[in-house]
DNA sequence: AATTAGCACTCAACCCAAGCGAGTGCCAAC
DNA sequence: GTTGGCACTCGCTTGGGTTGAGTGCTAATT
């Protein structure tokens, strides 16, 4: 029952590729018929039962019934995209389409959108994107807007134009000068920052040395605290082209059909196994059982993570039915994340 | 083939009404025997039979084939829910659920969720609440920050403390300090007035008499016409609960929900035909093909508008297979949106 | 020892016919 | 006007027969 490829002569690999290949682009579970006139080798289908038992017992192929030819297991998936598939250079009409799309720079909340649309619509999958955290963006400008109830409006403004608002509540009730004041204050001090580091810098400055702020200082500084505590980017998404998954005759059974899109709404879960790709670099595939949640069970994710300035700032991919063109999904999905990426870099990309 | 009320004897609406109430809680087509015990009156199933046929030939009902009893047509739930249809009060537990979930007072985004929430959990179909209108919000603070390449972004803040955004593009460039002082004239003299007011003030001061204005004065109208131009609400809902409809066989034909999905992702469709509900005041009911809409063939939708300050400002609904408890459910979408307004009216949920 | 041809076997898919049952329409009786 | 009776329709289910694709095994071939 291993599987790993030395396990495995070369004749063997080819022909589970083959099968691979020709399961991916028919859904038909393939026969040995088939596979005999498909592989280049010259061997008899006989021949080729023998290798199919073979892969059969290493629980790389299974029939789904006594009579009907083989279809890849996780397992074989795993092994042909692992170490068999040769992916294949972008068609040069996507590519462009990538580009149109993704060069003119915009709001990050609309570039996002822009993003999971290419994918579902040239994977015609289900396309998703996280949106870019927020730790990693810097600090431009931020004030404070005096509500009822000593409670207080935080706007601040980061990168180039993008605004985030949040209401915290304050022990005092504060006037709309001091409250400007503050703004004016933290402006001087943290602009230009990260909002991460001004969050771990606004910590600092109230355990160290609080004598040598004076009360008005203070009061920003703790608003500013307060503003920024545990911000953690409210993890969101955006998911596109549901619809079509539908057309998949393996997702469509009913309940399945219900589990996905209530994954989907429920975020939750999807929000966790982007986030599992956020580590690692490069592309990261999710077969069927792999992801570990049931709702995509049939399914297999494609992500990339996606960099501004060399920093992780978000994931993207593809969903799609386990047998999905693997060869042209993987470097699809690579150039969108390093287009995305590229896009929101606000050096290279100011108007 | 009229259908009109007036046509019918007691007994034949009497029938009609206990046919469909069967059909909406069963969902088979209703035959003259079940008919003949359902009914309070005591008719024979052959009697029935005889009214079957006249209600048949008046397109009210409809049979799948020769031995299959009857099924509600479009105008006999139409008949039924116009004149015939006896509304349930709300249980008290839903009632509870409601008040509950929509008594805090919040950021109206998040009321928004709630609400649809709420509409999906408890109808056990979909929900969608339309967003606020924004023309009908007052403007609490406006203010401007320069972008790079005469690009300013205005930062406006409604109501209690609800956040809006967007870039503008000037025809020169402005130092921060001009901007702030342009913010500052906007707000003191807009300050508390309706979005939609402002905008038609400034248009009218651009008109009118710029020679009493200083340039500082001119610019900042300037600014805020560019701010408030075709600022219709971009026009959004917020649905939830469309697995809920999966659930029914009714729906569940894999290019029927295709499509109805579809619907549900491009928007546009469902925007139109909430719009229509608008006008209308009190619940207003979509019966499958009086939509309009193909996607909503086999659908039927509930609405109705919710109004601040007697202000229609949205609307709200549920949205489930045209079998559907009518008498649950009209009741049920008219207190979510009297609810809904009034956890909206700043006046009276200052917190 | 690996490959191949031959052969019996399996099993989903399709078709067709029969039987069932719910329900109708019509007619004649009340 | 209402009712019981009866023939009829038609969808649904069941079961048997056939087909065809594809396998596993064995014995012959290289």
């Amino acid at each position: 029952m291993s599987n790993s490829s030395q396990d495995l002569n070369e004749r063997s690999l080819q022909l589970l590729k083959t099968l691979v290949e020709r399961y991916i682009s028919d859904g038909q579970p393939v026969g040995s018929r088939v596979l005999s006139k498909d592989s280049a080798l010259n061997l008899s289908p006989a021949t080729i039962r023998n290798v199919m038992a073979d892969l059969e017992d290493m629980g790389l192929v299974h029939s789904p019934h006594t009579s009907a030819g083989r279809v890849p297991t996780v397992s074989g998936y795993r092994l042909f995209v692992d170490s068999l598939l040769t992916v294949k250079p972008l068609d040069v009409a996507e590519m462009a389409r990538l580009h149109q799309g993704l060069l003119v720079p915009e709001d990050a909340n609309n570039m996002v959108g822009v993003a999971s649309r290419l994918l579902s619509e040239l994977s015609q999958m289900a396309g998703v994107v996280t949106l870019p955290k927020r730790e990693m963006v810097c600090l431009r400008h931020i004030e404070f807007l005096p509500l009822s109830h000593q409670r207080v409006l935080v706007i601040f403004v980061t990168n180039e134009q993008e605004v985030h608002n949040k209401v915290i509540v304050t022990d005092k009730v504060f006037t709309a000068a001091e409250l400007q004041q503050a703004g004016n204050y933290l402006n001087a001090v943290y602009c230009g920052r990260s909002l991460e580091s001004v969050r771990l810098a606004v910590i600092k400055e109230l355990q160290d040395d609080q004598e040598r702020m004076n009360q008005a200082m203070l009061d920003a500084v703790k608003m500013a605290q307060l503003a920024f505590e545990s911000e953690v980017n409210a993890d969101d998404y955006v998911l596109t082209g549901e619809t079509n998954l539908m057309d998949f005759s393996e997702l469509s059974g009913r309940d399945h059909l219900k589990k996905l899109f209530e994954a989907f709404s429920q975020k939750h879960d999807v929000i966790h196994l982007l986030e599992q790709s956020m580590k690692a670099d490069g592309v990261q595939i999710f077969i069927g059982e792999e992801s570990g949640y049931q709702a995509f069970d049939q399914c297999s994710l494609v992500t990339s993570a996606y960099s501004v300035n060399d920093e992780v700032v978000g994931v993207l991919g593809v969903i799609g039915p386990t047998r999905m063109a693997y060869q042209k999904i993987i470097p699809f999905v690579d150039v969108t994340a390093k287009l995305l990426g590229a896009a929101l870099n606000p050096k290279t990309t100011a108007p």
